[in-house]
DNA sequence: CATGAATGAGTATTCATTCAT
DNA sequence: GATGAATGAATACTCATTCAT
């Protein structure tokens, strides 16, 4: 049970992390903040953590992990291409809806700086780019993509879309928020993904 | 010429900071490492800038609005649809190519703290978002896109592509930066924007 | 048993505690780095002494105590005063190469403390004080040694030279090691401080 | 004058260190201690100095090389070989009655830590053993000492003795304090040094 | 204009000590 | 006795900003 006890209170504090540097900001937040939303010492956060820059890389590896099993999940499933990707898209805004605070510390604090931390994060971020990449060669075999196109460089713009598409609910400049209106953006990305903005 | 040299002065310090904060990331940047760069005593910086932030909005201000001025001289320009996009990538990647630290920059470090810097930011983000939409509308009445997909999400999808490509090759995960190869992405995504990646 | 255990239990947290102070340091020490050389959880530290400080104190009383029973056998035995002087010296000797670790907390943390440690461990270097200054007086009134030296001044040169030998040994500046060494190190210094270093 | 200005502030900031270190001891003086008895903000004392530290090694680093100054002036002087080590011994007693606060920390905090300090203070250590070592060997040559003793041993014992009387002073152990005494101190010390304690 | 000495608010971090289990 | 989670006092250090010269 005192086991059971310190991964809750380890969790705790990284709930708490999350809250904090998701409302202030990585920098702008104190340890002493975080452990006064998760209501302990702040002492105490050492115990579970070597320092202030190791909560976020916490808060990095161990929710990744879980986008890349979402995605490695998509991309093995027997659907179709169209339908690998419109359920990446929506399990992307899915998990904005679910847990903004997560989505923007994961956004605004690590995959936008993360230039100045940890080397392992970008080898992470590739492994995503990596998954796509494959569903798209999958779709160019298969035959329902184009093979003009480099599949590396098509990564890019699926993920940056979703990326700035998320960041600009963070940044309250896109707005609705229901699952419903979720599921019509990621059909839209989609959409423009593969059949283009062009009139037929 | 005493003026001049103050603008020139003035230049001198907001480009010495770009390299700085491109270098280090604006918060682990000093106003003396600017100051070193720029090779003066860090107390002028407070002669030309009111504070350390103030540096950040300078070059977010100043440089944002020659984006700006790009956009908009190819959105009214009489090119066709697909030429605008075209040009527009390759105006960004091509800045990025001239100047990468001004594109770090901008990117990484305004992009990114844009939630807790001035809301001003936001607007001019805005500008450039409502520039591009104007010209998918523009598109959509000309009868070259086509009316289904909501403007304003297509910017997202527009912007968020070549973002990602420029944080790509700020991150080192894009490689080649010859200007043909910059010229051919351009093309590549605008493709794919256009027409999608589905085969046909 | 059970008592005989809790004095293991003491011993061994005590000689762990001098071979981390030695090591380390007394500051740099951890008593947390302490009960992991013994073995134990830290807080077990805290039901044998009342605080770190303790740890200091008790190996000083403890050891002190078996340096003063040693002189004074030396002293009250029959020998010549040469001879408790070369016992003294090679005791002291012997002393740091069977246990360098606790010479080295008593010579560098304890003397170098002791101004900022209790008033009561003066008292007991003192007590060491005291006793050469005894051998000096009653070799002296045997007409051993002669009358115009200061017997409490003498006391400083002979423990000064000993103190500073075994810190030549604790800081690596003195190097040979051997019991033979050793003996022949102490009628060395005891011949300087009996007959001095002047040509005859 | 602001050069002139600053050196003064540096040693101002030195001698604050070397009063507070002797009164509190190195470890339990703050930065901020040092400091106030300067009369500057704390943050000054990182404009002249790296950290903490870095004050006690300059202090070291500075006074210790007028040490070595003396003894050389006294080991090529043309005195015979007991007037240098009366000197000598004369100029460390002197040196604690000038300024008893600088010998302590020199005493108490450099050399009694070394261990912990700089490898760079055993090699300036080493430097004073060994201009003694040479006075000793010219000695030797010149048939005032006998040749029977090391002198790398005879070092310690000297050394080792004025260390202690020093400390003696530092701790309150030995008292007088007046110049004439301190002549004789020296003329004691050298005399059981050169010719023993022995009863003639 | 230019300098850089001076200031001190702000904070991450350490670690001795307590105490519930 | 034994454990180690929890606490929080204590402080070195950074660096933006001011201002006398």
């Amino acid at each position: 049970m005192a086991h059971a006890n310190a991964i809750d209170k380890r969790k705790l504090i990284l709930d708490a992390a999350i809250k904090i540097f998701a409302k202030k900001g990585y920098h702008r937040s104190r340890v002493s903040d975080v452990a006064e939303e998760a209501g302990i010492a702040y002492g105490l956060v050492y115990h579970y953590f070597k320092n202030k820059e190791e909560l976020l890389n916490s808060i990095f590896r161990e929710r990744w992990e879980s986008f890349l099993d979402a995605i490695r999940l998509y991309k093995d499933s027997s659907i179709g291409t169209r339908d690998k990707f419109t359920n990446i898209c929506f399990f992307l805004l899915n998990s904005y809806n679910q847990r903004p605070e997560l989505m923007e510390v994961l956004v605004i604090e690590i995959v936008r700086s993360s230039k100045f931390l940890e080397e392992s994060h970008i080898e992470k971020f590739k492994e995503a780019f990596h998954l796509i990449e494959a569903i798209i060669r999958e779709g160019q075999a298969k035959g329902d993509l184009k093979k003009e196109v480099d599949p590396a460089l098509a990564v890019y713009i699926f993920f940056g879309a979703m990326e700035l598409i998320l960041t600009g609910y963070v940044l309250s400049m896109l707005k609705s928020r229901d699952s419903l209106t979720y599921q019509k953006v990621a059909e839209t990305v989609v959409d423009v993904f593969l059949n283009g903005l062009s009139a037929t």
